[in-house]
DNA sequence: CAAGCATGTGTACGCTGGTACATATGGCTG
DNA sequence: CAGCCATATGTACCAGCGTACACATGCTTG
């Protein structure tokens, strides 16, 4: 009984051929920041919920900042295009108006996963001049879609009144009811 | 020359009789924080920051965590505090409308420190029941102070218009003027 | 269809961190 | 004022980390 041995070292995986592997670490390392947070991300974390060896983390990315940076971009850009889509809809002041309420009561409330990236976010951006580029950025854009209706000081100050509801909704102990959302959205434009 | 030799090893600290160190490792603790995210403190650093060697650190404290735990309960208190008073000085509405201004101007705006802190807070949150207990509890607290003065449903919506504004003031490229923080308060509270 | 090289894989190394613990010491109590 | 014990100190241990690197393999290109 020792012909095909495999006693535990090193079964050797067969898989190859991976196109798009890259991309698909940097969509793991997202789902990663999210349930650990910025602290427990890994590379080896990585690699384990993107299935992968190691050494595929270090052959793809110089660095863990770089996976870092290219993961918050792609976060960043993925919530803009939404917020960028609901305000091009509009056709008029009032449905802007909706699209904004749709934007926090869906859209931003709607998933515990990207709430938690863009905190994490903010926090990482702090620290890290990439990273607050990016978050520079993502509210530069915002504000511009915003403008497409509002009036420049308007649209800043509905932005911050969108990052304020959706913050203090996720993390108060009772969610805002989308009633109260449009409650408060339709006093500040009334 | 070997009389008294002090190769490098163990000089041995003198050092003794430090009451309130424990108070003062936890503000260490915040300072680390603040200068290198939850995700950059640790035992050491805080020892280092605070002058005292690491073995203090695991005598006062029986995890990390514990030590986390502590340092954001007082960084909430510290800030709450201020937004009380504030608040409680208030005679009239417009006087409260005046104190949520300076509240944001000044005291929220004024300290990267908390700033940071915050951040952080809210970060950690997502994934620490403790933290999350922290937060919940001065949120709540914030509002029954804005309770004073304006009727529940308004009071968690200026609650959040605060958030939102010092946050995108912060994280954005230029921050707001007192004038604009002014503008936007008294067009949500006319 | 050959072979080169981009891609993929396993493992070792050095370092830092949390934690445990053996030891020291001097304020306080009796 | 003696001695106890809360407080204080230094260090060792092990786990997990980032990173480097030697080796494998099979698309792709000519």
């Amino acid at each position: 009984m020792s012909g095909t041995r495999s006693p535990s070292p090193a079964p050797r995986r067969p898989r190859r051929h991976d196109p798009g592997r890259r991309d698909r670490l940097i969509d793991a390392a997202l789902t990663v920041i999210a349930e650990r947070g910025v602290a427990g991300t890994t590379h080896r974390e990585i690699a384990r919920a993107a299935d992968v060896p190691l050494g595929s983390m270090t052959y793809h990315f110089t660095s863990l900042d770089e996976v870092l940076a290219e993961a918050f971009t792609r976060h960043a850009e993925s919530v803009a295009r939404v917020f960028d889509e609901r305000l091009s809809a509009a056709r008029n002041r009032a449905e802007a108006v909706e699209a904004v309420i749709t934007l926090v009561s869906d859209d931003l409330l709607g998933s515990r996963h990207d709430l938690v990236l863009t905190v994490e976010l903010y926090a990482a951006a702090a620290r890290n001049p990439a990273l607050k580029a990016v978050t520079q950025a993502w509210m530069a854009r915002s504000r511009r879609a915003l403008e497409r209706h509002f009036d420049a000081a308007t649209a800043r100050e509905v932005d911050a009144l969108i990052e304020g509801l959706v913050l203090h909704s996720a993390l108060s102990t009772d969610l805002m009811t989308s009633g109260q959302i449009r409650r408060a959205v339709h006093r500040y434009l009334r």
